[in-house]
DNA sequence: GTAAACCCTCACGCCGGTGGCAGAGTCAAG
DNA sequence: CTTGACTCTGCCACCGGCGTGAGGGTTTAC
């Protein structure tokens, strides 16, 4: 498939799956009109992509991982990248304790404001 | 207090307070010799902004909530607030939600490494 | 056969910093 | 009274993960 329909359906813009591309995180074969051609897996490795990057994970980080990003190839990883990961468990850990706490300040501010609202 | 001893006791660097005070998000009084004097408050003031900061509130977002960052003034917020906080919290919702599921798939695949790695 | 929609590359801009440098003032200790 | 640590302003440049636009080629639909 060609880039815009691949943004399409995974949400990406086309000018971060390019990136993602010169990144390495991703392979295109090119027609003989330098079109990138994406096959389907692509669009789930996109996905991938996307969630690992709003979740803390740098491109550089991605790229050492991204032998897990598809379903194939399981098996073969080197001992950087279950370092990585289980770092970045922790780091999740401390961020979703981090959201819980400041979701808990602002529920308590936004009933302070009821209040107030509703007492006068 | 001057702002390398804010610095130090925020784990922020003395170039972000700076920058911090300049968006607005901070007061300091300045003495005879400009040097920037801030109180006891700007400790948690600044620790903070940088909880928003890394919880996907903007500058202009915190410039917005200002009046909720200390715990003086409370009250007198206007609606564009409340809306603001309404709709982080539901982003800080799907945050964790997606941090939760990213767990899950890394500790899924931190298992198969270990079984692969047990099993021959 | 032409207009719209798509694709290409190159290259600059944004945000929230971070760093560095210059040139200068200030403060505390020896 | 000097030395070193700190502070000030102002500027320029970098980072990542894109957005945006220029200037061009290709494909698709009518």
């Amino acid at each position: 498939m060609k880039i815009g329909e691949l943004a399409a359906r995974t949400g990406a813009s086309v000018r971060s799956i390019r990136h993602y591309e010169e990144e390495g995180l991703l392979r295109a074969e090119r027609g003989p009109n330098r079109y990138r051609d994406f096959g389907e897996p692509a669009v789930e490795r996109v996905q991938r992509i996307r969630v690992l990057l709003r979740n803390g994970f740098t491109i550089d980080e991605i790229r050492s991982v991204a032998v897990d990003l598809d379903d194939t190839n399981l098996g073969s990883v080197c001992a950087d990248v279950v370092r990585l990961y289980v770092a970045k468990l922790a780091e999740l850990d401390a961020r979703i304790a981090e959201m819980r706490a400041l979701q808990r300040r602002i529920r308590g501010r936004l009933g302070e404001i009821e209040r107030q609202r509703t007492a006068t």
